[in-house]
DNA sequence: ATTAGCACTCGAAAGTTGAGAGTGCCAACA
DNA sequence: TGTTGGCACTCTCAACTTTCGAGTGCTAAT
């Protein structure tokens, strides 16, 4: 039953490709002349008409042309769409887009999701899955008897600061005594191994009466938990309005407050992140009510320090998939070898792009 | 001929009130009800009619409502609206979440604009308007023979680091020179102080033959220009999309593109930000072509180190001035008493809400 | 100066019509 | 048996028409 003939593959494939590049249904005489199968309108209405059975193809109306269901998009992007390569003066431009970005700031995660949007000129969001971080070093700067900087450096090699007055003057041996203690006892832990208990301990060590154990201590807690919480950043909510299918404003409206609200876009539960492969969720493939019409394009790269980050693009279900699959999966390629730890991944290697996605098969 | 009866004032008033509210023209019976003066439809016709010839008024066609013209809303927000009063749930809102949001991370003026547009339920932006930064101190942390930590404090009081990885050695001893040698000598400049020849005397003065001392005045250079540059965020654009007036696809996304993009929303020359004045630019009182139909709300803010902010609003011309202005105002004095260097206000200033706006009343 | 009354205007919403695209099916054909 | 041309049928979209009502402007009376 689920097997699918040749020719039905190729006309499944000229629906999707014209469907996403008009946003109409297509009709029996387009297909005739776009893909050059050799055979008429009327062979290929019966084949249609097999496609809509078998689910793969519905149509708005008794008297339109066909559109790509779920089921349909889903076939198109495990079996039939081109792999798409990308042009030299496209990876050239994402490469330089890539270096220009990631050297300005390191507040990486904002930069990515809009260079992900413009890209693609869809709405892109880019998250971080951080695992457990911990702190590697303190060091406290003396500034003035009630002024002092706090920098620490974390495992994942990013490193924080903090401006801290005081309504008291404290002395730079007292610094250097916390400072010392501090490096002793606070490095090397998470966040939950910072108990009041080791606080307290802390203060009396250093013969603190003032408190500012607890203040150091807690920039750690605020700086562990800062990182160790996943962040999203979302760009380009915008791009929406340039689809047709969002010409309805309230629709727009509906998705863009999700996103905007940082959208959960994964399933919580997926364990998603393996080499550079690329996801596809389509549609009610979605676990969110609000991207149930809608489709999702996720890449993972290498965030350094054992960490993946994701970016994710959303559009209609008449997406580009190919030309978005291909964008994406290339610029997680370059962003995890910019950041990534280990072996960094040969510089063409956009080309075995690998898909994945959910196969379960069952809509409808 | 610019004076204008006092009862064409409350009719005025009226009509603004209800197109603000209701987005549909107004006619001359719902005023009769809602404004009581004491008199018919057909008296307020009349005066609705001479209002129309004075420009305050527009018909949308012959036998529709009366629609405030960018004229009618000047009057409107110069002599007419009630200087709305903020409720004590509101001035208690807004201060729980300014505690809440400016302790949490001090990249303050995205949150700032957040906050702004959750406030007023419409787009906003916040930016500041940076003066000369200098530094106030560097500190260079050893990590270890290829790795030190770069802290600078600028004069306005944020400090910012970087990790430097080296492919070679260096020695405590050099990094101890660089040091002293640099919070001698660029501490107090301005970045185009920062020359070649400055660059290269510390150079030979440290004994640096690796170019250590480059890599310094460059970040140096870097956090300068970075904190000099004014810098803008916005946020909630979609809230357009909210309005009646952008029902319409293409002309929000027209908008709201301009906005993504960091949208120059002040004239540029203006030298706009006294003491906690609002200031409104109604439709074509505008410069950006873009908002010639929309009107902003701005609110400027001491953010300390002689900078002051700006917090502006976007909305359609039929906004709700008076609480936007209320919010805003209070919201920049929240601002200025948190950030802001010298007198703090008193708590409730935000009595005293001045509204100054363009009032060349030149329009059409 | 104000007001009631009334004819008039005009836009929005609902209804009507016609054209065109696309289908499904049938009978003919290789 | 798979393919094809032909044709009647269906249904949407756009354009046009009709109806309805809100709101006006004017006039004459108070």
């Amino acid at each position: 039953m689920s097997t699918i003939s040749d020719r039905k593959k190729k006309i499944l494939a000229a629906v999707v490709d014209e469907y996403i590049r008009t946003a109409e249904p297509v009709g029996s005489k387009a297909i005739a002349q776009t893909a050059n199968l050799g055979c008429s309108p009327a062979t290929i209405r019966n084949e249609l008409a097999e496609l809509v059975n078998m689910g793969y193809l519905e149509q708005p109306h008794t008297s339109a042309g066909r559109v790509p269901t779920p089921m349909g998009y889903r076939m198109y992007v495990n079996e039939l769409m081109d792999r798409q390569k990308l042009s030299l003066e496209e990876t050239e431009d994402i490469n330089r887009r890539l270096n220009q970005k990631l050297q300005e700031l390191d507040d990486t995660i904002d930069n990515v999701s809009r260079l992900a949007s413009q890209l693609t000129d869809y709405p892109a969001l880019a998250l971080t899955t951080q695992s457990a971080v911990t702190i590697k070093r303190f060091d406290i700067i003396y500034v003035d008897a009630n002024t002092f900087i706090l920098v620490v450096m974390l495992s994942n090699n990013s490193v924080r600061n903090k401006l801290v007055r005081l309504p008291i003057s404290v002395d730079q041996k007292m610094i250097q005594r916390l400072s010392s203690l501090f490096n002793a006892s606070f490095t090397g832990i998470t966040e939950d191994q910072i108990t009041p208990l080791l606080i307290n301990s802390t203060e009396r060590a250093a013969d603190d009466s003032m408190g500012l154990s607890s203040v150091i201590a807690a920039f750690a807690i605020e700086v562990l938990t800062d990182s160790s919480t996943p962040t999203a950043a979302v760009s380009g909510e915008n791009r929406l309005l340039g689809q047709p299918e969002f010409r309805d404003p309230d629709k727009a409206h509906r998705l863009m407050s999700y996103l905007s609200g940082g959208g959960h876009i994964l399933p919580a539960d997926d364990s998603f992140g393996g080499t550079d492969e690329v996801r596809v969720l389509i549609g009610p493939e979605n676990v969110a009510e609000e991207l149930k019409d809608s489709s999702v394009v996720i890449a993972s790269y290498d965030a350094g320090d054992n960490t993946r980050g994701l970016i994710g693009v959303v559009g209609p279900t008449r997406m580009d998939y190919s030309a978005v699959a291909a964008k994406l999966s290339f610029l997680a390629a370059g962003l995890s070898r910019r950041l990534g730890g280990g072996e960094a991944p040969p510089e063409g290697m956009h080309n075995k792009l690998i898909i994945k996605g959910d196969n379960s098969d069952g809509s409808r």
